[in-house]
DNA sequence: ACAAAAGTGTTGTTACTACACCCATGG
DNA sequence: CCATGGGTGTAGTAACAACACTTTTGT
């Protein structure tokens, strides 16, 4: 049995963000590539250290804003990593947080030291450095019951957009298809999002009615409950 | 805008824990008093700083076993709380656990330090030391949707237990009362506990067949899903 | 005999699943 | 006129909510 400790642990904490983004029917996440070792090369979370004057959540968002080119978008706290080996450097906690982004508000700044932010499929995203693929997927199963009992989808959605949008976008971040028919009746008793009076046409088929979030900002759904 | 840091954070990291416990019909958390400033007096957290070779998975199981007297009980990481003034000595990241013990098991040690750990009721825990009433807060929001989901209520009964016993304790965590026959069925139903051979006798009343779980590990329930 | 908790079923309502065809448009 | 995705209804089944009385024991 432990008694003392050897010394208090001396401990840097970093901060990364897994940030999704819904873009051509596929989920994808923003990764930079390593400039230097360890891991040089590889693709890896946008991250860093924490600044002495800011929170984790304030060091999430200004990753977003230098990394991703947004501000105020979903952005909520993870987990915290901390496995000793994670960093061959030395002792790395990671505090990570995940981000919902629409496509259309991303602005990928290629000019930073041509880390070469890019998005990349999930499930096609390779080996990352670090631990950032088991980051990136505890990410992924989080967002999974996200989008089932809260409205975030509103987060990876233009402002306006039609049914089949919003349903792909469900299939492909749950992984498998849904009914049409049953998708509609039930994402409309949800009482989440209206018709506009727009429809989007230019398609070779019938125009599709365009949707909107009744609410831009998080809610909860009831949950089903004893 | 920012470009540099000022320096990067020192921090210090800590790890607390929320020890539930369920008995005599409440819900408790495990507190000690705090014997030094800041917050001398008051109650607070099991808790402290991370040492050098240990996770802070592990820490928390050191804090279970010496403030507890608790091993292998269910214990999940809560949160990480870093808000800059949460403590007034300097800056201390905190990543919290919450765990969940039957009442019988817990071994609270009084000698340590006279901090005397000692059982609370959650609804009446009058405010604690640091930011650790929200902590309190947050992990006991945390517990209501486990137990909605899966089979964590094993770790808060004795092995053996009467259906009166479950519903209490789902209504105590819940804070709503539960009608009797819907809730045997649709627990019952999850096939998560079965009937011993043995009933509870003693009360002047009928006797109560006494269940069990057939796995004391963590289970998952399907999710309801679209 | 009585107090106290254990145990048990039915009914109405609501949500879920499965399933197939017509519609409006652009080319 | 045809290819493409948009849009709609129903019927069977399963889960949920509401509700009251009988049983077994100890005193």
């Amino acid at each position: 049995m432990k008694t003392y400790p050897d010394e208090l642990a001396k401990v840097r904490l970093a901060v990364d963000v897994v940030v999704f983004t819904y873009d051509e029917d596929k989920l994808k996440v923003l990764l930079i590539r390593r400039q230097q070792a360890p891991y040089a090369g590889r693709p890896a979370l946008p991250g860093g250290f924490l600044w002495a004057a800011e929170t984790t959540a304030e060091a999430a968002a200004r990753i977003l804003h230098d990394k991703a080119g947004v501000t105020g978008v979903f952005t909520e706290q993870l987990f915290t990593f901390d496995a000793p080996k994670r960093d061959p450097r030395g002792r790395v906690v990671s505090v990570t947080y995940y981000a919902l982004v629409p496509s259309a508000e991303l602005r990928l700044e290629p000019g930073i030291a041509s880390q070469a932010p890019a998005l990349h499929a999930v499930d096609d995203s390779g080996k990352l450095a670090f631990d950032h693929s088991s980051i990136v997927d505890y990410a992924a199963e989080r967002l999974r019951s996200k989008l089932a009992y809260t409205n975030a989808a509103y987060s990876l959605l233009p402002e306006r957009f039609t049914f089949s949008q919003l349903q792909q976008l469900y299939e492909v971040v749950l992984d498998r298809s849904l009914d049409k028919r049953n998708f509609r009746k039930k994402y409309l008793s949800l009482g989440l999002i209206e018709p506009t009076k727009e429809q989007l046409s230019g398609g070779r088929h019938r125009p599709a009615q365009l949707y909107r979030f009744v609410t831009r900002r998080p809610i909860e759904l009831p949950a089903p409950a004893f």
